[in-house]
DNA sequence: CTAGTACCGTACCGTACGGTACGCACACGC
DNA sequence: GCGTGTGCGTACCGTACGGTACGGTACTAG
């Protein structure tokens, strides 16, 4: 009604509202039949015409990609806090992290966007492979490795950020991740989580912190 | 020519030799097209007919899960000495295991094998998941819990064999595997796979080893 | 009002692919 | 020789699905 609803036929990256319906019924549908459904589905399901599909998201693979994308968007990682510069408060931080962590990669949704990007990926015709790796472990290290630096200019952490981050990485979540997407029926109660997530960060700890920075 | 060739149309683990011809074609048409690939392909590149496909495997599915059981079947787990009852000695068994291991999964093979069963273990029509599964992640944990109950027996291993498993496989694959699954270019030297290895295994020592047995 | 637009529903088209059928060649046992 | 069986090559069938076209409806602008 006002200035502009001004609807753009694939404005990438600012679906409408009409449009993350649709993105959402494709991610329903994700979950369920993993790459197994056709434009048609969507279309019925989204209640929208398949025409209408194609002008919004030209053809399959863009559906897919804008899907994952949007969703990837909505991933929020922990905000660490800036002043973590005591050793409870840099543990308390990576805490934070490891637990949502863990949660976001057993659940449902994040398990079928790794599958579909990873079967992607290997049949080439597509880059949800990189988009995922980019809004996931990418993502992931890019907010993590500035917490590890200004651990090490305290003066706290022994490795550099990089090796720190893969062992972090590596400590979290081993072969949980793995296992969900070949399918191992696999499930954690918040409490289990949580612990999972400790005993991640105190090994992480014990391996490469010291007390004390060597500096002050 | 001898007793009994026996030509089985499908017995489905001991698949003759022009089977085997076959099947590796299957797992070369996995490394280039990940999913990709039509029966006919596979008929022309392996100079078969697709019937004789059918009445071999009975199906395209068929067929993947033979590849896919035929190639597992092929990984050697390294053998881990018996008598592994010294510190230097455990350090070497799982030493040895963390190299082959890293070197397997950074493969081609296995990550086209990966690609698919996890992709399959989405569609749900279909066990590869659950073979790949078998032959990866709890075969290897098969064949390291003894190791590691033999650590604890002998009061060296502080923790449990499952978690000291998990500890191991976070400890070694890091976040290696996922990446290479998403398409992530990533390639190692033998030099750098070994010093993966030795590092993941020195940490995993430092974490839950104690130099001396509890009681001898 | 008319023109334009966005959308739904559905019919349609082309093609790729899973699976089958048929013809032919070669090998064996009798 | 002849039947039987195995396998190659290819033609064929049915169908599912990606993508397009078209008619109809509602809403907006002028």
């Amino acid at each position: 009604m006002n200035v502009a609803i001004a609807n753009q036929d694939l404005d990438s990256n600012n679906p409408s509202r009409r449009q993350q319906e649709v993105l959402s019924v494709v991610l329903e549908l994700m979950v369920e039949l993993g790459d197994g459904f056709s434009m048609a589905v969507v279309a019925k399901r989204a209640k929208c015409s398949k025409e209408t599909l194609y002008r919004w998201f030209h053809d399959r693979d863009g559906l897919l990609t804008a899907t994952v994308q949007w969703q990837a968007a909505k991933v929020v990682m922990p905000k660490l806090s800036e002043d973590a510069a005591t050793l409870s408060s840099f543990k308390d931080t990576l805490l934070q992290f490891a637990q949502s962590w863990l949660s976001v990669l057993t659940g449902e949704v994040s398990i079928a966007l790794n599958r579909l990007a990873v079967s992607h990926a290997g049949n080439g015709n597509s880059n949800l492979g990189q988009i995922v790796l980019k809004h996931g472990p990418f993502a992931m290290r890019e907010r993590l490795v500035p917490t590890f630096k200004l651990g090490r200019e305290k003066g706290f952490l022994l490795i550099d950020e990089d090796r720190a981050f893969g062992l972090f990485f590596g400590l979290v979540v081993r072969d949980i991740q793995i296992r969900l997407l070949l399918g191992d029926e696999l499930s954690f109660s918040t409490v289990e989580l949580k612990a999972e997530a400790q005993s991640a960060v105190d090994r992480f700890f014990e391996l490469c912190w010291q007390e004390e920075g060597y500096h002050g």
